[in-house]
DNA sequence: GAGTCAGTTAACAATTAGATAATAATGCAA
DNA sequence: TTGCATTATTATCTAATTGTTAACTGACTC
């Protein structure tokens, strides 16, 4: 028998949010960690700069949390470096700061932070931020209808419609097709498909995407996704 | 099946970013090496001036770091040759320096270094200097979609457009042009194209360059690669 | 006029994704 | 709990695309 705990934190495939913390004092990421997680969410940590960004890259978190001043690479740089990738466009991102340095505070709104939090931390405080962020995100954003052309997308109901004509879609190939119609027109690499939709700890093999890929465009009937041989596909009309 | 690793430090195509170090101490080669390779980077060596510039020319790579005091060309000598071909215009070039010396790091600046570094040298330092160079260049130009003319040559969508009207492009061929118009007007050696497109491991045939162009011409429509014989090729409109 | 170099073309090889069926995993309802 | 139905993954084969080579041609140089 499986016992399941009722998490409240969860993201739209039923799947914990992942948030990653990055701080060079050992102490501070514990409070974290264990404020967050019980909350719900999964914590990952990364000691330094680089370490963020290399697990940021591997997990695709939906927040990530930096200390702004830490070794290889502060919180600013950091930040700065993923947002130039598409694939962290909207990542959420939250600095910790000093509470006196404010010309911090101010770059890192500038670097394109999502909000920050002044040390020293008070659990209370994180922990509201962190769910007030990604309410305000999820209200706007999770659950949103996607619409292009004649074709509908609802998270809510897992439905596809084409021309009204409603389709139902098995939760891989929906999370597939959502993933694609998010950004209608960008290619996805296999990687970030793979990542995204199965999650980063998941290994799958080469044919699987393809697979899933053939059902959607089978069951939908119309062509709407592009493959960019060699490289991924795109969702496009 | 194929597992990919994540690495941190890789270009565009996902190729780990090539970084060339010449001095004639092995220690230092090798200190720095460990220390880059960790980081992500693939890492080549010379031991003098002479073999330095000649594996650059072999290489491409994204970043040069010279000892300034070497056997057969000196760091600045070195630089000052490797400058004066556009092809590594561009290149990011780092001295290493004794402290002390501070004629040589004016001279090294004045020369076109990006950046010099002191001896001794801290792994910490180096690495860190190396990512701030890298950083500072490829946030300004990862992924850009390049408007040149009438032509717009976008790597997210992979597409690229002559007057509104979409071309599709293989892969190579996309890299191909996405590299010549990268530098509008710049000749780019067959060597380089080699290098930069195919990779430094590849061994291709002659004629496999002239092919790809001529695709990629005959896909555009319009002529806006240049042939300049004996040395390679330009994007021009 | 020999030699070099790139353009052209077609043929071949390698890579990559599509199709299909079989198997495994999961969920659901009786 | 069991059995059925759906969904997910894998294996294998096939089709298509993409990449490379070879051989020939033409232009230009010395």
């Amino acid at each position: 028998m499986k016992l399941t705990l009722c998490k409240q934190n969860v993201n739209m495939e039923g799947k914990a949010k992942q948030i990653l913390i990055a701080d060079d004092e050992p102490d501070i990421l514990e409070i974290i960690r264990y404020n967050l997680e019980k909350e719900g969410y999964e914590v990952h940590t990364a000691k330094d700069g680089n370490e963020a960004i290399e697990k940021a890259k591997q997990l695709y978190p939906d927040l990530i949390i930096l200390d702004i001043m830490m070794p290889r690479k502060n919180g600013v740089e950091v930040c700065q470096i993923l947002r130039t990738q598409p694939s962290f466009q909207d990542t959420l991102i939250i600095f910790l700061t000093a509470m006196s340095d404010e010309s911090s505070q101010i770059k890192g709104l500038e670097t394109g932070a999502d909000d920050y939090i002044s040390k020293p931390i008070s659990p209370k405080v994180l922990v509201s931020r962190v769910n007030a962020l990604f309410r305000r995100v999820t209200s706007k954003e999770a659950g949103k209808t996607l619409q292009i052309g004649n074709i509908a997308i609802d998270p809510v109901k897992f439905l596809v419609s084409v021309d009204g004509n409603e389709v139902i879609l098995a939760k891989k190939e929906f999370e597939l097709i959502y993933l694609l119609a998010s950004k209608p027109g960008r290619v996805f690499l296999r990687n970030e498909i793979l990542t995204q939709v199965w999650g980063n700890e998941v290994i799958v093999g080469d044919r699987t995407i393809d697979v899933h890929v053939r059902k959607v465009r089978q069951k939908l009937g119309i062509d709407c996704i592009t493959t960019v041989k060699g490289v991924g596909y795109k969702f496009e009309i």
